[in-house]
DNA sequence: TAGTTTTGTTTCAAACTTGAACCAAGCCCG
DNA sequence: CGGGCTTGGTTCAAGTTTGAAACAAAACTA
């Protein structure tokens, strides 16, 4: 099989897409870290957590969420946590578990940096894009993403005190 | 300016955005730092420098192309310059400048690990999309990069010993 | 139930990235 | 010419990310 190179049109679209998404992570990091003093991860630790029942998440399921790794998670929640932003707690039914608690100043903060982000995010991304292309967009991201991780999911909400839920807290925090 | 949240629509691709680009970004790290020993933005490096006139481009011009900052081009140069990927020579016409020049081990390099990153590159994206989802992802993203940079380029191919020029070298080394 | 494997999470050291500060070398203009 | 501003690049310190190794509690299994 000798390597089946990429076509001059999927060439120019990869590069497109590097390009691009390389400059949107600029853009949103740079905001987040001038306005609220974090970087998106953080921003988006904090948004997940708003958002969870209880304003609370076991690590490995936070984890799960925002598609990183535990390790790269525990660090940043650290951080959070020396800031204030979140609370840890064990997680009783297992002991082995830790549950990171998003706190009132951590929620107050996200609510701070919120319209500020979103106008961003607008900026980069939907302001340049017509509706189509918006579906287009998630089509296309939702292909991707599916086909990354094979979909070992749909496990959880298993187990009552790991029930998935939501109740949403910043309206768009994104 | 009460703020324009996102709408559901938006939110979704947002989130499909953010976790996809990111999957993507991880898959392509994880190979190429697997195979080749260097991750995405390294590989970029060598790559831009293949194709560039005598495999020789400015640092400036280099961080352009690669949307990165010209300190972590620095850094990165650097370690590919101790791993002898490449090589680096002082412009003289303006002694300022400073020559990034790929080196035919780094060529080598870059020739052994295009085939498997070319491959990760369809497994990733090309191979979940359909040939007219390939256009519109190349269509959206290159609006999202203009968007994001102005075009405060245009400049450059004014200088001779600075035109821009191109003669590929691995094929689609992407 | 002891031993083994798996799961949840942290820790370590090394690598990478960041933004600001810094140093030259070009440029510009009176 | 002699500042003063801009441009090209590097350096610094601090912060972030990485993957592998280490732990400990839970789940199996014989």
């Amino acid at each position: 099989m000798t390597t089946r190179w990429l076509t001059p049109k999927e060439q120019r679209a990869w590069r497109a897409y590097v390009a691009a998404t390389s400059l949107v992570e600029d853009a949103i990091d740079r905001q987040l870290q001038q306005d609220a003093g974090m970087p998106h991860l953080y921003y988006s630790v904090l948004a997940m957590l708003s958002e969870a029942p209880e304003r609370r998440l076991r690590m490995t399921d936070l984890a799960e969420v925002l598609k990183i790794t535990r390790s790269r998670l525990t660090y940043a929640v650290a951080r959070l946590e020396k800031d204030g932003m979140v609370r840890r707690e064990a997680c009783q039914y297992d002991k082995r578990g830790s549950l990171a608690i998003l706190t009132d100043e951590g929620m107050a903060t996200l609510e701070r940096a919120a319209p500020g982000h979103v106008d961003t995010v607008r900026a980069s991304l939907f302001d340049q894009l017509s509706e189509e292309q918006v579906e287009q967009l998630e089509a296309i991201c939702s292909e991707i993403a599916r086909g990354l991780q094979g979909d070992e999911r749909a496990a959880a909400d298993e187990v009552p005190w790991r029930r998935r839920a939501s109740q949403p807290s910043v309206s768009g925090c994104t």
